[in-house]
RNA sequence: GCCCGAAUGGCGGAACUGGUAGACGCAAGGGACUUAAAAUCCCUCGGUCUUAUGGCUGUGCGAGUUCGAUUCUCGCUUCGGGCACCA
């Protein structure tokens, strides 16, 4: 029998991708329930900010996540792929300026362009749980979790320096200011003092510190980033008496152990103290001028560039408790006032600070932790000495180890009630009040007689003004709006204004994997239940950009849920991959670079599937993808082989019956066993680590292999069943990543069932095992011939053979042989 | 400055636990088909020497361990990422 392979046709993907959406959508083929026999598996890729229209990233990402869910759905897993829309934000008030628009009106509409979008890429997401977070269904429930918090105590209001951006016109947390600059606008950020409202992280900052060795499914490099974030330091916080006076300087140190080098004093040009070492000060307004001249700069420099050290000296002394020296304090540029105690004893031998600003000012320079075989006395130093070695000119304590000392000296201030060890962490509160429109308001009053009042629940949700024309852009800030913010007071009843700051937006996308396990239940931010079914999510997808942000506070949001009552859960993610950047001519694509590659063309040109395949088969999932329109080219070709291949095909596959795998000709035998080893890999690496490039090489191969077998001699040989194995096994493996082809094509070959209802195919070792190896023969280490041999052959034949192999032979040259090392099934390694 | 990570053909990338470097794809060159082109199919494809069998060389650089190193150790170089007065 012959068949001709049609050489021309290409796929027409186009009707074949609708016809298969459009059944998916219409069957709600994608849609879960917790009332399954299967075991769960939820998988999610980080939502999208609906900016208009997806960009490549979203594709990659996305891609990857369908493959992940796809595969496991395969594997028998009831599968939660959820999606929705992180839609509150400043890009959507810039938007409805300019458009003269409604922010949301702008945001639903961009929703609805980018679902389409979506679905045009054949994700299979359970389209009845998506959640948008700036419907008031969703940030309803935001605004109650926001006051339980706020009974629990972790939420607070206080008045601080606060990280400004100009160009946002608001606030931004700690997390959101990338080297000095705004996350989302690049401005540089300023200071400013402010009144603002917090989460209490720092709470949770041990927890969240301890758990992240509960993350081995995430990369070593988002907890080591989140790690140093945090940032945990543990020394001695200790008093310092200040001279003829009744005050006492509290210090944080990390080295207790050189306490007796201290010299002098720094305090933060901000510190509370200060106000009463100007008392009666001779030189108040030297150093009033000097403090204010500080803070400015500061302010404008935010923490973009290292200044120059600078102090000035207050005039005033306090006494080293452990050794009674009388120490000058100075104000210091470089002491901050948010960490520690905002005063740091100052020890120049062993801290470059110190160092520099004693050099500086001429201040006094004391060795007291000599390293081994070192010699500080006297000489001149030229930079401090960090290391560990034995304390000198330490009363009680010289002569001790510098680890050992550190614990006792902390001891020590303990028995004398001046001090005790203490913890101080990097990471601060989480400011989150936002000085916008479009966003979630903060539920909270403040009453003239009864002071702050959290707004009650059941008045929830508070929500953002309409206007009169809600076409209309009207982005003004909620202070601007009396009709919003004039009510009265939820306790006395009387004149009373609600809070006008808005939250950030990293609250909502804090809990919202947890909002899809109960989109749309009404009686609380979450049903326990099926939250305690879904939760933890097993595998998170998304970019790296979010390392800190993100994932840090969707971390604290799990926890504070779970002491809330309503997750039962630790930790959100057990599975994290970040997926790398789509660069293009070796830079991230951009529109000022002119190398931006848009979807809708791809879908357009090529088709969703070969899309997506090319986005998988670039390169593995964690690496930046370089991307290449030829290459493209190359994944739409290879997709059109297979089409073209089944199609004429089609009647052999279809009549092929089930393998007799012990009844086979050679060109089946190796057919059939480039399936299951196929098989093997490709499942291999998915499980492993998400290698779908090679993965998709795989199936490549096995492809190759098939249409080489056909085209060849061997082409009457390969009976029906072996070809049918092949094809059935490669549609399968490949549906995760291409899947309107392979349903398309499943359809043709099989009367009944859809590839949906198909069972991942399972390799059979046997079949999968090659019955001859090549082995290598090495003469001193180097290749000097092959064997082939057959698979089950022993060692000593092995051996006996190398001896006798010619091109081995010439290189052994008649010397000695010392020694044959036989590798199983790989080499023989013959040393002369 | 400190802390991570990476470096393999013209390109994207592969290589199990130390055991055939370059799978798969792209590009390039040659051929078949065609009046021609496109599409498709076949062959070649790290460098170098040689008529060829084949030899030598080659995974950023320099050492080391080993019968054997892309893989392990040490020291560099370059690039990328994170943190950056955190006391």
């Amino acid at each position: 029998m012959s068949v001709n392979v049609s050489q021309e046709v290409l796929y027409d993907f186009k009707t074949i991708e609708q016809k298969w959406q459009d059944k998916w959508l219409s069957q709600a083929t994608y849609k879960v329930s917790t009332d399954s026999d299967k075991e769960k598996y939820y998988v999610l890729e980080m939502f999208p900010y609906p900016s208009g229209r997806i960009h490549m990233g979203h594709v990659r990402n996305y891609s990857i996540g369908d493959v992940v869910a796809r595969y496991k759905r395969f594997r028998g897993f009831n599968v939660l792929h959820p999606m929705g829309w992180d839609s509150f934000g400043l890009p959507a008030e810039n938007a409805a300026i300019k458009n003269n628009t409604h922010p949301a009106r702008w945001t639903y509409d961009n929703i609805d362009y980018m679902r389409h979008q979506l679905r045009q890429l054949g994700l299979s997401y359970d389209w009845e749980r998506e959640v948008a977070t700036c419907n008031p269904k969703y940030y309803k429930w935001e605004q109650q979790i926001f006051l339980e918090m706020y009974e629990k105590g972790l939420v607070y209001q206080k008045a601080t320096t606060v990280n400004w951006c100009e160009s946002c016109h608001t606030v931004l947390a700690n997390e959101q200011v990338i080297e000095g600059t705004c996350w989302r606008c690049d401005e540089l950020v300023e200071a400013r003092n402010m009144t603002g409202w917090f989460f209490k992280i720092t709470d949770y900052a041990e927890e969240l510190l301890d758990d992240l060795d509960k993350l081995g499914g995430w990369p070593d490099k988002v907890v080591t980033m989140q790690r140093n974030w945090i940032g945990k330091s543990t020394g001695l916080q200790c008093d310092f008496p200040v001279a003829d006076s009744d005050e006492k300087l509290s210090i944080f140190t990390t080295r207790p152990d050189t306490i007796f080098g201290v010299t002098f004093m720094s305090i933060a040009p901000e510190h509370p103290l200060l106000k009463s070492l100007l008392k009666d000060n001779p030189r108040e307004q030297e150093i009033r001028d000097f403090t204010a001249r500080i803070i400015s700069e500061k302010q404008q420099q935010s923490n973009v560039d290292l200044t120059e050290k600078e102090g000035i000296a207050t005039g005033h002394y306090c006494i080293n408790p452990f050794n009674g020296d009388k120490i000058p304090i100075f104000v210091a540029n470089f002491v901050l006032m948010s960490y520690g105690t905002g005063a740091v004893m100052a020890v120049p031998a062993h801290d470059q600070r110190d160092f520099e600003f004693a050099k500086k000012y001429n201040l006094a320079i004391k060795p007291v932790v000599i390293p081994d075989g070192a010699d500080l006395s006297k000489t001149d130093m030229e930079e401090a000495s960090v290391l560990p070695g034995i304390l000198s000119d330490s009363g009680a304590f010289t002569g001790t180890e510098s680890e050992t000392a550190k614990q006792q000296i902390i001891d020590f201030a303990r028995s004398q009630n001046i001090g005790d060890a203490h913890i101080t962490y990097r990471l601060r509160d989480w400011g989150i009040s936002r000085q916008r429109y479009w966003g979630a308001p903060i539920p909270m009053i403040q009453c003239e007689t009864c002071g702050v009042q959290p707004v009650p629940v059941d008045q929830l949700p508070v929500t953002l003004p309409e206007d009169r024309e809600s076409q209309k852009s009207d982005c003004a800030p909620l202070h601007q709006r009396s009709a919003f913010y004039e009510t009265s007071c939820p306790k006395c009843g009387g004149k009373a204004k609600r809070e006008t700051d808005t939250m950030d937006t990293f609250v909502e996308s804090s809990w919202y994997f947890a909002r899809y396990a109960s989109p749309r239940f009404t009686d609380s931010p979450l049903d326990k239940e099926k939250a305690s079914h879904w939760l933890p999510v097993d595998q998170y997808i998304g970019g790296v950009e979010h390392a800190i942000l993100h994932l840090l506070y969707s971390r604290f949001f799990t926890k504070v849920l779970r002491d809330l009552g309503y997750l039962d859960i630790d930790e959100p993610f057990t599975n994290l991959l970040t997926q790398g950047m789509v660069i293009k001519d070796g830079s991230k694509m951009s529109k000022s670079k002119g190398n931006v590659v848009d979807p809708n063309d791809l879908i357009t040109e090529y088709g969703a599937d070969t899309t997506r395949l090319f986005s998988l088969f670039a390169a593995p999932p964690e690496k930046d993808l370089e991307w290449n329109a030829k290459g493209v080219e190359g994944c739409y070709r290879f997709l059109n082989r297979i089409f073209r291949f089944v199609q004429a095909y089609s009647e052999k596959i279809i009549a092929g019956t089930n393998v007799e795998s012990n009844n086979l000709n050679s060109a089946e035998r190796e057919l059939h066993r480039k399936t299951h080893q196929t098989i093997k890999k490709v499942t291999n690496n998915i499980e492993q680590n998400f290698h779908f490039n090679t993965a998709i090489s795989a199936v490549m191969e096995l492809f190759n292999t098939l249409s080489s077998l056909n085209s060849d001699k061997k082409k009457d040989e390969l009976g029906n069943a072996v070809i049918r194995e092949a094809v059935d096994s490669l549609l399968v493996l490949l549906c995760p990543m291409v899947p309107h082809f392979c349903a398309e094509l499943w359809s043709t070959i099989h009367a009944e069932g859809a590839i949906d209802d198909e069972h991942w195919p399972q390799w059979d070792e046997e079949a999968a095992k090659e019955d001859e190896l090549t082995i290598v023969i090495q003469v001193r280490g180097k290749v000097r011939s092959r064997l082939q041999v057959p698979a089950d052959i022993d060692d000593a034949s092995l051996e006996a053979m190398a001896l006798k192999d010619e091109n081995a032979l010439k290189f052994i040259d008649g010397k000695a042989i010392k020694k044959i090392i036989v590798v199983k099934k790989k080499l023989v390694n013959i040393v002369v």
